[in-house]
DNA sequence: ACCTTGACCTTGG
DNA sequence: CCCAAGGCCAAGG
């Protein structure tokens, strides 16, 4: 049933509790998690994740979401590196996550993948 | 209702 | 690899 509270709500808390799932040293992508997010709440796109991610993000790993390219996010580029880097995720540059690698697929989030 | 902005994506040159 | 253009979705002025 849902909950009549607003549909803003819900789409920042799917947003979130998906991000929450990501595992450490792994990154998804603003697009595959917009796309998950789109088939649960039927709305939003690549960059409403990304303004829930810059509203809402303080309390998640929020540098665990990349572009499509595995480029860090557009705002916060250092920290994200710092994270990265403390968590051994597998890069190709000192600025690009090595998606074929610690790529994390939102629709499996209940499995492992890309070993 | 129109226009601008933004932690985006894809394609083409 | 770098750059430009068009598309996309929602919020705010």
């Amino acid at each position: 049933m849902g909950n009549p509270s607003s549909d803003g709500d819900d789409y920042v808390e799917v947003v979130l509790s998906l991000v929450e799932r990501i595992p450490w040293g792994r990154a998804t992508t603003y697009g595959d998690l917009a796309e998950v997010v789109r088939e649960r709440t039927g709305t939003g796109g690549p960059r409403q994740v990304g303004r829930v991610l810059s509203m809402h993000g303080g309390g998640v790993p929020w540098w665990r979401v990349v572009r499509a390219d595995g480029r860090l996010p557009a705002h916060n580029e250092d920290a994200a590196r710092q994270n990265h880097l403390a968590e051994g995720t597998a890069m190709l540059g000192p600025e690009r996550v090595d998606l074929r690698t610690a790529g994390w697929d939102p629709h499996d989030s209940d499995s492992p993948n890309r070993p």
